[in-house]
DNA sequence: CTGTTAGCGCTTTCAC
DNA sequence: GTGAAAGCGCTAACAG
């Protein structure tokens, strides 16, 4: 691999103009700037990265943290961090948390010692505490999907309340009053949100809260799955189910047509992320808008703006979310 | 951010020793040692990973190049690869190449040039001669989901005609003689090999392939719901569809229930992959696994023992599919 | 077992 | 406009 000695000796100038035209930088002249161009040309000169970021104490990458790689969530909002990073020419590293706080802490170390210039970070786990202290270092970060006070500033997250709100608001206007709820797991500060919007749609139409009627579930379809399960198998009676997200949603449905009941006849239903597939399946799910790829691209574009000063966009803290109406949910009154 | 030259100078030794307690290499003393720590812990030191990597000719990075970042495909993949490499202290540098020839070359540039000590890349696009030149070179390169002569050494790759095979074959044996095909890009070689499969279990019945009864969709729903509308508009009439992936048979199987069709009792459906969201939908979907999990370990693992010599794994080059029997083929016979 | 000493390949003042 | 030279923080012979 041909160095900026070769380069530069091949093309009769110092290393200093080298690395000017390599990083178009300073003046030079046409002419130097041909020699030298031809010259690299020539040997097929690469810059060494690491040696760029050595000297230059910038490493032209940035760290991403989400909780998982799989699953229908983050691949879509990676899909647009990676996008807008790469036109940019910086790197996309990546390390999952795992929803664990070892591993979150353990990657957001990872990430940091790797040197990255800024860190994309989507937590669940780890405490508002420690997110200060991050936000407070030297690395610039952005937190996705999490809202903590005193750092509202590096935030860009989902009004999750309005989003569970809005879900259990239409079902309860459709003229349904017995509503079971399944829920995320409530460590999650979101799952916590969304509950929350769903208690205050019942409140708002003097519904009592019956804890009967809740099952806090884990995000994935198993999770609805079996949630669904204990709530039919309770003997409580009810005729819908908000689901804090697709995948339990779809899990739900999917026990219910086990059994030979009707979506949305027997019971309606309605979820929350709006994920691609749950439109391919029947009945088509009325959900909740999660603008996750947005807010990837959000945070990928400030990242870009405050790190290495390209563009200037506003920075959109709040996403906010919207119902998808579809024919999951049948109307009652 | 302290320096390795803080901690010599405040634990009292050499800059080479404390390389050596920090990279856990060559003979130091237990007092030494100790002496060294102290000092580590009470900077708060960490090490420059990217003066090690200039220093060692190492970036511990290594480069996965996948098409996509989102779907359900890939997600998976990423997750073992993520999760064995993080495990060995190695990063993991994403790039997509969105089945565009010069974004795939491009990716493979910039995790090139990045110092990459190794590539795992699923090139859709690029030319058997461009990966045949990338494994020759200096960076240790492993391809997924391809199978290149000459370099087959550096393949993991599904026998993707046996998967096609056995798709096909199944519905075959279940009594249904006229059989849609609804396949991906031809341009991609898995679409291509499982054609052949289809093909072959087709004249292993010595029923000759109908093109209009194919479909060259895109593999993703979409292209399921319109193969599938256009299938259903030709008139031509048939009992079974085989898709060549899962998304697409969701698609087809959403445009049929709109429709007002049966599955199975209208109409029989096989997929392909075996992604997870097809088991919650109804009818649960049948169709033919893809160990895309276990190839993304397996490069791991062989990226981790080449590169880094650790471990020693045997390299399985080629996976086999299995059926997977649901409830979206109807028996005929 | 420990220290000395060259670099790794590039950026970046500071002169000219 | 261009060049000289001093590092960036660390590893890896080599010597002792």
């Amino acid at each position: 691999m041909a160095t900026i000695y070769d380069v530069s000796f091949l093309a009769g100038v110092s290393l200093a103009t080298v690395s000017r035209v390599v990083n178009n930088t300073g003046k030079v002249s046409d002419k130097t700037r041909q020699k030298v161009m031809d010259a690299m040309e020539q040997l097929d000169y690469r810059p060494n990265t690491i040696a760029q970021s050595l000297a230059s104490n910038r490493s032209n990458s940035v760290g991403v943290l989400v909780s998982q790689l799989d699953g229908p969530f983050y691949g879509p909002m990676m899909r647009e961090v990676e996008s807008v990073l790469r036109a940019a020419n910086k790197h996309v590293i990546i390390a999952a948390g795992h929803s664990d706080e070892a591993q979150e802490k353990d990657a957001v170390e990872f990430l940091l010692s790797r040197g990255c210039d800024a860190l994309i970070v989507d937590a669940e786990i780890v405490s508002n505490d420690y997110l200060v202290q991050l936000c407070r270092g030297k690395t610039p970060v952005v937190l996705i999907n999490r809202m903590v006070d005193g750092i509202a500033e590096y935030c860009v997250h989902l009004d999750n309340l309005k989003g569970g709100y809005l879900a259990s608001r239409f079902v309860l206007d459709a003229g349904h009053r017995q509503v079971a709820y399944i829920s995320g797991p409530l460590f999650k500060l979101d799952a916590r949100e969304r509950l929350q919007g769903h208690k205050q749609a019942l409140a708002e139409k003097g519904i009592p809260f019956d804890e009967a009627l809740f099952h806090e579930g884990n995000f994935i379809e198993e999770g609805g799955y079996e949630g669904m399960a204990k709530l039919l198998d309770s003997g409580k009676s009810f005729t819908a189910v908000v689901c804090a997200n697709d995948q339990m949603a779809s899990g739900a449905i999917a026990l219910c047509l086990e059994r030979g009941l009707q979506v949305p006849e027997d019971i309606s239903f309605v979820g929350f992320d709006n994920i691609p597939f749950p439109r391919y399946i029947s009945p088509k799910l009325t959900t909740v808008t999660n603008p996750i790829q947005s807010m990837g691209k959000m945070a990928a574009n400030w990242v870009l703006q405050q790190v290495y000063d390209c563009r200037d966009a506003v920075f959109n803290h709040k996403f906010e979310p919207e119902l998808v109406v579809r024919d999951s949910v049948a109307k009652l009154s």
